[in-house]
DNA sequence: TGACTATATGCGCATAAGCGAATATGATCC
DNA sequence: GGATCATATTCGCTTATGCGCATATAGTCA
């Protein structure tokens, strides 16, 4: 657990899973470990832009971090960050059929090098 | 738990809890169970109108309901809404200054009946 | 080096969110 | 009913957020 020092951290965190495609990539990383942004792209069918904008969000506020490799960057949910929360997400994925959607298009599609 | 249908209801209840105020509030009727919008204004150190409005959001999203009893409302936070989460705000509130420096403020003051 | 792919970012715009001030509602008490 | 207290809501404004589009950056391969 995070200590957080004042209330605006902590309400930075739930800010930052505040919205519905951030949620989406944080569950898909949670359930798949790590993904690169063409993966993403293509599971969430959305626009590249929206997608790394997203990512660089997550990233800026330490729940992802990446690794470059080749040409790609490969994205992961931060370890000893929010494990609670998570715990959470992960159960309320399970739940949800967006989610559970996103997960069938990215194991049908997904994993295959050269995203384009 | 609640089921979510899609990431867009999930991302709403992060987006309620995604305000400092709305932290504040949550962590203080986590704690101390029932507490009026007076004793809310009072502990907070801000407008009524801030405090109301934020109470507001919390009820239209489920997180707290109330009761009136004379003059006055008193909130709670809804059982069986998302107690994970919950558990998550009290733990990051105990370690939190701002949130024991509200928790003070209402032991201090609060309970008193008559509020202006 | 140049073409190509993957990813990030700047810009302009539309919408949402939060605030202060004022006003409205609703209960109590005389 | 009228005054008063507690709370809710409306209005106008400012700022934040997310998006599409275009462009920039960076690695690969010929």
């Amino acid at each position: 657990m995070i200590h957080f020092m004042d209330s605006q951290s902590l309400a930075a965190l739930f800010k930052t899973l505040s919205e519905p495609v951030r949620l989406r990539i944080v569950y898909l990383l949670l359930e798949r470990g790590e993904l690169c942004v063409c993966d993403l792209v293509e599971t969430l069918q959305l626009s590249q832009s929206v997608v790394s904008r997203h990512l660089a969000y997550l990233r800026h506020n330490g729940l992802v971090s990446n690794r470059r490799e080749g040409v790609w960057i490969y994205y992961r949910v931060t370890q000893r960050c929010c494990e609670p929360l998570f715990d959470y997400i992960r159960q309320a994925g399970a739940a949800n059929s967006e989610m559970q959607d996103d997960l069938a298009r990215l194991d049908a599609t997904g994993g295959q090098i050269g995203c384009g």
